[in-house]
DNA sequence: CGATCCCGCCACATT
DNA sequence: AATGTGGCGGGATCG
């Protein structure tokens, strides 16, 4: 009886659920009720929002019960595949059904039946992960809670979060606005960027961390009411407005969310365990670390990690530590982003290519424009489209110039040095993987762990992986930034490449980095990187299994460590860090091996399998695979907005996917490294032996003077560019902390050859794969764009693009229409000559900057290798 | 028993 | 003052 006063009582709550929750709540308190969800209820009657309100309003006069059906069954219909298939929900089923309503609550809904992140997964299975640009979706913090039967403060704690990563943005008062997953990469990239400059030193020192997290935690803290500080942190603030900033402790859930979120993406290992996020977090608070602090502070992780789960951006795992295992997740979003900015880039115009730091620096800050805008465009936003709009916007603000510099820097680098990119994915493996790999039993678990279930929800997340068609970074931009790291394509795919310009790297291991942005990439990517890896292995694995293999082998294993060196800089800081502060292990998993068949084309098939798998993620079905795969689609546009901007950075590459994970192999010995930080200049390049050797042959042969472990691969690439592997280069990067390794392994090319020959990676996957093309069909995929944002796709086939374009690279990524556009043009040729010189120097100059501050610590990872993409375009035409 | 994390009190912010 | 937000942590569940 009391139950049912309740629901009486307040049936604004009770909505869907109450019969449910009369079950539940019988124990609980009645008293509270009444509270909270009263008032939400019925105001939310009162005003009738929308139509919608209106409904319910009626709906709920009739009877509650309908009420709550109808809405459940909207929300849940969508939900009720992926999701809900977990737990029993008869509710959802049973809702539908009507009567059976009651049933459901019998079930008596376990803990994990309301679950924040069961309850997120219903949220975002409401609303397209992809919204089309014109349409712009409210959201009622009231209604969405009546509807999912929660109350307000659970739907705080999502939309928060969501918030964080502006997946939504908030309007007015009870009211937020879906963005949508369009500026998701984007915003991770910001996010990264702003994590590394955060936590790069950090990450160099987990140690050293605290530090750097005072800082930022400071900042927080104090209540900072500047922008500054928050603008790397919160984005979200909708309107900030004015005086607002100081308000409230700044939302520390948003803070902590994008905080969270950034030490996954600075992560090498990409795996973060909540300790040592906790601990991060309260650092940079600063407060008192007492341990309760500790606790709540874990708490809110895990809320900030069930949300994250949700989206698919990060999964559970354990990391077994000396001392036991520690709950921990990883990063199973994208690694790497494109992101371009979107579009506008075709021409670039190139200003001149900002260094790193800039880009670095710049990034929070326009992630801050962005938010403004986006603010500006919440209040109006209505409109259509914002998200792009937003970025547009700022890719017009001052901010934005960064971006395009980035651009144009990329090109300009690219052409120099004649491609190159890339990106550095994985490696993950290879550093952890030498001392990892013990660790990696555990992972296991870990891995088992993974939870897909967001991913249902959101394919895309799992695209990140990626691939292996990577190769050239252009292409794996193009394709799709979102994916770790194309690179890993491994072995295989030099043979394909051969015709192609870029290079390969054969396993995921080798990216090229560009300018500061890859550093970030690097970092990512290195996260990604034991995804890549698997990829990398499957591809590996298909095309040259035991050259793979072998490669470990050979030089993986002895590589590996040397490879290390090669991140050296760049990545081994971030090695470094992410591990040793982080403590991360890097599971891995199993390699699969599928196969990947891909591989072989490397480059070039995964970036079909990418697009199939775009597509199908595009699919609601959309599996497991693709999500393996995934791509996103969604990425795309942005990737290839990113890879405007970031070409150099992003790689993305295409990763490809593959789909299995698995594979891992796990060390792709060979890496090229390229710092990133020379930015164009530079480049650093391991390359694993195994891989190519032969197709670099020229490589190959230096190569093997260095014994690094590296190897170029691709032979076609290779061939296309002339990779030289120079000790002397090496020297460069040694003079980074890291460079030990790097020396070792690294090598500097020269690109020369490259950037002659090779008219850019990208286009010469591109070429290769025909699939690319295809791939504009892949936008089919995402869902939402197909549109209007084929033009993601067409970045991706971009690839192909690019290759027309000898800029490419930078491009590339973006659509194909810019593609070329700017980048080609400026640079190039007169650049190149210096610039390879600088490219190789790059590494040890260029890295410098940040990169390789991180350094300092590396040098435990040492062993790891590193992988990371390069991308390589080669502009040919010089 | 430790890991998770739901629940909702309650403070601060905003209206 | 009412209501919106959201920090916070007790304590229930899960594994």
């Amino acid at each position: 009886e009391n139950v049912f006063d309740r629901s009486r009582m307040a049936p604004k709550t009770p909505i869907k659920n109450e019969p449910v929750d009369l079950s539940k709540q019988k124990g609980c308190t009645p008293e509270r009720n009444p509270i909270t969800p009263v008032k939400l209820t019925d105001r939310h009657q009162p005003d009738p929002w929308t139509p919608t309100a209106n409904l319910k309003i009626l709906v709920s006069a009739a009877s509650p019960d309908m009420r709550d059906r109808e809405k459940k069954k909207e929300l849940f219909r969508p939900i009720e595949n992926s999701e809900q298939s977990d737990t029993p929900d008869s509710l959802q089923y049973d809702m539908v059904d009507d009567s059976t309503v009651d049933e459901f609550e019998k079930q008596r809904p376990s803990r994990k039946q309301k679950s924040l992140g069961l309850l997120c997964q219903k949220f975002l299975a409401r609303y397209p992960s992809y919204p089309l640009s014109t349409e712009k979706t409210t959201i009622s913090l009231d209604e969405v809670a009546s509807i999912l039967g929660v109350e307000r403060r659970r739907i705080y704690d999502i939309v928060n979060v969501l918030e964080s990563l502006h997946l939504v943005s908030r309007v007015a008062k009870n009211q937020y606005c879906w963005h949508g997953r369009h500026n998701l990469s984007q915003t991770l990239k910001t996010l990264q960027e702003a994590g590394e400059l955060q936590y790069g030193e950090l990450m160099t020192f987990q140690h050293k961390e605290q530090d750097l997290e005072y800082k930022f935690g400071e900042r927080k803290k104090e209540t900072i009411p500047d922008t500054q500080d928050r603008p790397l942190l919160d984005f979200s603030e909708p309107d900030c407005t004015s005086a607002s900033a100081n308000s409230r402790k700044d939302k520390s859930l948003r803070i902590m969310s994008q905080k969270f979120v950034m030490l996954f993406l600075v992560s090498k290992t990409k795996i973060v365990t909540l300790d040592i996020a906790a601990k991060i977090l309260i650092e940079e608070t600063q407060d008192t670390v007492d341990h309760s602090k500790f606790k709540t502070k874990v708490r809110r992780l895990y809320d900030i990690a069930n949300v994250l789960t949700s989206l698919g951006l990060i999964k559970k795992v354990h990391v077994t530590e000396e001392r036991g295992r520690k709950p921990a997740f990883k990063w199973i979003g994208p690694v790497e982003f494109p992101g371009k900015t979107d579009e506008p880039r075709g021409n670039k115009t190139t200003s001149d290519p900002l260094p790193r730091t800039q880009r670095g620096v710049c990034a929070p800050y326009q992630i801050c424009a962005t938010r403004k805008q986006r603010f500006t465009r919440h209040a109006s936003f209505n409109g259509a489209q914002p998200c792009e709009g937003t970025r547009r916007k700022v890719s017009s603000e001052p901010n934005s110039p960064r971006q395009e510099r980035q651009d144009e820097y990329c090109s300009k680098m690219i052409n120099l040095a004649a491609v190159c990119r890339q990106k550095i994915e994985e490696d993950t493996r290879n550093p952890s993987t030498a001392s990892t790999l013990s660790l990696l039993p555990v992972p296991g678990d870990s891995d088992f762990c993974v939870n897909t279930l967001p991913q249902a929800v959101f394919p895309m997340v799992q695209a990140d992986m990626p691939n292996l068609a990577l190769l050239n970074g252009v292409s794996s931009q193009t394709l799709h930034p979102s994916m770790p790291a194309a690179s890993k394509t491994e072995n295989g795919k030099p043979t394909l490449l051969p015709s192609q310009p870029f290079l390969y790297f054969p396993s995921s291991s080798l990216f090229m980095l560009c300018g500061g942005l890859q550093e970030n990439y690097l970092r990512e990517t290195l996260p990604t990187t034991g995804e890549v890896e698997n990829r990398s292995a499957e591809a590996q694995a298909a095309v040259p299994p035991a050259a793979c293999q072998k490669r470990s082998s050979h030089r993986c294993t002895s590589p590996s460590a040397p490879v290390d060196d090669e991140e050296p800089t760049a990545k081994k800081q971030t090695m470094e860090q992410s591990d040793v502060p982080l403590s991360l292990v890097v599971p891995k998993k199993p390699f699969e091996s599928p196969k990947a068949e891909s591989i072989p084309g490397s480059g070039c098939t995964p970036a079909v399998h990418l697009e199939a798998f775009h597509l199908d993620l595009a699919s609601p079905a959309a599996p497991e695979a693709a999500d393996k795969e995934s791509t996103k689609p969604l990425d795309s546009q942005e990737q290839e907005k990113w890879s405007q901007n970031k070409d150099p950075d992003e790689p993305s590459p295409g990763k490809e996917h593959i789909s299995k994970e698995n594979a891992n192999q796990p060390f792709l010995p060979q890496y090229l490294y390229v710092q990133p930080t020379a930015g164009l200049s530079s480049f650093n390049f391991l390359f694993s032996a195994n891989q190519a050797p032969g197709a670099i042959s020229l490589a190959a042969s230096q190569l093997p003077s260095l014994s690094v472990p590296c190897v170029m691969v691709p032979s076609a690439t290779m061939a296309s560019f002339p990779v030289v592997c120079s000790p002397t280069v090496t020297g460069p990067l040694s003079p980074v902390p890291d460079g030990s390794f790097s020396a070792a392994t690294s090598m500097n090319f020269s690109m020369s050859g490259l950037a002659s020959t090779a008219p850019v990676f990208i286009g010469t996957t591109a070429v290769f794969t025909p699939k690319v093309s295809p791939t504009p069909s892949v936008d089919p995929q995402q869902p939402a764009h197909p549109t209007l944002h084929l033009s993601p796709v067409l970045a991706r086939s971009c690839g192909a693009h690019k290759l027309d374009s000898p800029v490419c690279m930078g491009h590339p990524v973006t659509l194909l229409k810019l593609q070329q556009p700017s980048s080609a043009p400026l640079t190039p040729k007169s650049i190149r000559p210096a610039r390879h010189e600088a490219f190789f120097k790059t590494p040890g100059s260029l890295g410098g900057p940040v990169a390789w501050k991180k350094n300092e610590g590396n040098q435990t990872r040492n062993a790891s290798s590193v992988q990371r993409r390069l991308e390589i375009s080669s502009t040919s035409p010089d």
